[in-house]
DNA sequence: CTGCACGCCTGCCCGC
DNA sequence: TGCGGGCAGGCGTGCA
């Protein structure tokens, strides 16, 4: 799914139709996602005025009004996608034309504005949930996380103590959302091919220089695909509808057989499987 | 504790 | 053309 840069890109795009604005009507199509919905989620946001539109790792988190913060994952195959009020408004009255739903449009968030937010979701590993906003650090899914990447506790010295001693490889220990959030496989490939360093390095083994330089090229690669405005893969778009263009920016994630892109390098790109997730990766330069 | 396979879902693409 | 298998951005669970 969607991973941090993409989540952020989705926030970009929703901040402006749903920061201050009231949801008028939510509507909820099927009972679950990945879990239940949370009881009468949509009487509960229904009415309510979105204070803030905020995001942690890959979670979207909208701050209610009523005290409540609804938090939103997409999963995989998740989207959130905006239409603007169509053209047969009836005069003098709230109601807005929109065309009827499609298949997995599973939650639909018709603000006061006429705007209309659908969250469609194919293979429904995504997730909502409402919790109340002063409990939030302590959700179940929020509460194991660790630093954003972006955070100063994401620091050279907090990575080394976290991989010091783990016996598994750098990849793994980075996909660990515990370790720092919001990276997912694109992201890890892309990071340690920036740094050099084979996926399948066993994370114990990373020098201190080599730690200082992934937590370097982590950031960087996250900030530039933010810039282009995430990567757009099968499912993904942003959140009006925009493609993202980051994935021409893929060096190794999906390269499998073309040439490195480092200058001079003419090794091609290996696909190899770490613990069932396909890791891309030049045999050269990252040896 | 640690590492990893599995399951949750649907759709697409490839080879036969 | 159809069919089966593999693959896909995530992540919690349960097992060894």
């Amino acid at each position: 799914m969607p991973e941090l840069p993409e989540v952020e890109t989705v926030r970009r795009g929703l901040a402006p139709v749903m920061e201050g604005q009231v949801i008028a009507r939510a509507e909820v199509r099927r009972a679950d996602l990945r879990w239940p919905f949370p009881e009468r989620m949509a009487e509960r946001l229904s009415g309510a005025r979105i204070d803030r539109l905020g995001r942690r790792s890959k979670y979207l988190l909208a701050d209610l009004d009523r005290g409540e913060t609804l938090i939103m994952h997409l999963g995989m195959s998740g989207r959130m996608l905006i239409a603007k009020p169509g053209g047969t408004t009836i005069p003098g009255s709230f109601h807005h034309h929109h065309p009827a739903p499609e298949k997995h449009d599973h939650v639909i968030f018709d603000m006061d504005s006429g705007t209309r937010v659908t969250f469609n979701d194919v293979r429904r590993f995504g997730a909502m949930d409402l919790v109340a906003t002063g409990a939030l650090d302590t959700h179940r899914l929020l509460s194991v996380l660790g630093p954003e990447p972006f955070d100063n506790g994401f620091s050279d010295a907090y990575l080394a103590e976290k991989l010091k001693g783990r016996a598994t490889p750098v990849k793994s220990a980075l996909l660990d959302q515990r370790i720092v959030a919001g990276l997912g496989n694109i992201y890890v490939c892309e990071a340690l091919w920036r740094a050099g360093i084979s996926p399948m390095r066993l994370a114990r083994d990373l020098t201190p220089r080599q730690i200082a330089t992934v937590t370097q090229t982590i950031r960087d690669v996250l900030t530039d695909a933010i810039a282009a405005g995430g990567s757009s893969l099968r499912d993904y778009r942003q959140a009006d509808g925009e493609l993202g263009y980051f994935q021409h920016s893929f060096a190794v994630y999906g390269r499998e057989g073309e040439p490195c892109r480092t200058p001079g390098c003419a090794a091609r790109i290996e696909r190899v499987v770490q613990a069932g997730r396909s890791s891309f990766h030049c045999p050269v330069c990252q040896g």
